[in-house]
DNA sequence: CCATTTAACTAATACCTATAGTCTATCAGC
DNA sequence: GCTGATAGACTATAGGTATTAGTTAAATGG
């Protein structure tokens, strides 16, 4: 093996720190190789192709937002667990806006381990919501509309989507009170 | 001039229908050339280059959004046109999947036509809460609470984000619900 | 110490976007 | 009806991308 520089980590990181400093438009084989010092063929012994590097980002991107809403909610529960959550899935959106877009788009084509993944962070979600005391279908439910507030709310913002002089902080205080009030009315059914 | 077969609408259109039945990642010149039985360099004569083209197909997709909801809401006030707003901008991300991502995605570099369009898309949304008597910034917070819940849902949608076999439409339905019940909570200030 | 394997490489293919320059059919004005 | 300008197609070309095939050298294991 001459001198093996890379590996499959190696490859990964360096492929997220090019999409976070450049953008997701920048990242590509011959630029990650460039980057790597490396010529691109040389990739494809530690990736298949550029779709399964960007699986690999997806799931780096996945894990990492799961550590983050862990991390976040443990010790709290009900509303202070929402707004903790809340909190910690927007600031990872803003940290790695790129990683972020990549993350979430096309969970359509999603292997075992992706699917994994996934699940784990719908678990953490769900506990989350265990203090507000909701059941069966109503929580699934819950958590649909948390995800998509979370998801929606975050996506115009990292796209610019939110073009009015208007403060971004407090909107989003509300989305939050709007979610915990729906899910106080649920819960006390 | 040897038969202009092209026009800047029928390129426009052939590559929103290119998009439609092939998916976004098939969107390219000389893909769109081909089915338009023309050369790559044809295309130059009506579109700067694959980024125009996306802006035009983003402007159209916007425009289209627009009129969809018009036709929706009009004649209703309060919940009634959340509902039919609701509906409306689902069944148009629903129908259009490759086409919604293009728009909504990166409203960054939007010039001034892409601006006003979006401008337009928001002036319907005020008007479409002007039954719930929501002033000033309260009004505006809340069209960040709708769009965000609705442009997350229907990504999440369209991108296969929900796994669960749970209904659909009755999570929608409920996600409606509680932006009414804000919204209905904020406009009794 | 040698065989195997690993992981880099070079070379080549087949796309893609985009620009420059050419040619021809149409249209306006005479 | 002729002619000149122009619009809109074309050919040719440059340079970028992903990917595969085949080659070579280094490190490991028996």
């Amino acid at each position: 093996m001459p001198s093996p520089g890379l590996t499959i980590d190696k490859v990964v990181d360096a492929a997220l720190d090019l999409m976070r400093e450049e953008g997701d438009k920048a990242l590509s084989m011959s630029a990650l190789a460039r980057r790597l010092g490396v010529k691109p063929p040389s990739l494809y012994n530690h990736v298949k192709g550029v779709d399964d590097l960007k699986r690999a980002m997806r799931l780096s991107g996945l894990r990492t937002l799961h550590q983050h809403l862990q991390a976040a909610v443990v010790g709290w529960s009900g509303p202070d667990a929402l707004w903790a959550a809340g909190q910690a899935y927007r600031t990872f959106a803003r940290e790695h806006p790129a990683l972020y877009s990549l993350t979430l788009a096309a969970t359509e084509e999603a292997d075992e381990e992706l699917q994994a993944a996934g699940q784990q962070l719908l678990t953490t979600l769900m506990a989350m919501l265990r203090g507000y005391r909701l059941e069966g279908d109503a929580a699934l439910h819950a958590i649909r509309c948390l995800r998509s507030a979370l998801h929606g709310f975050v996506s115009l913002e990292i796209g610019g989507g939110f073009a009015m002089p208007l403060d971004l902080d407090e909107s989003f205080d509300r989305l939050l009170r709007m979610l915990d009030q729906s899910f106080r009315a649920e819960g006390s059914n």
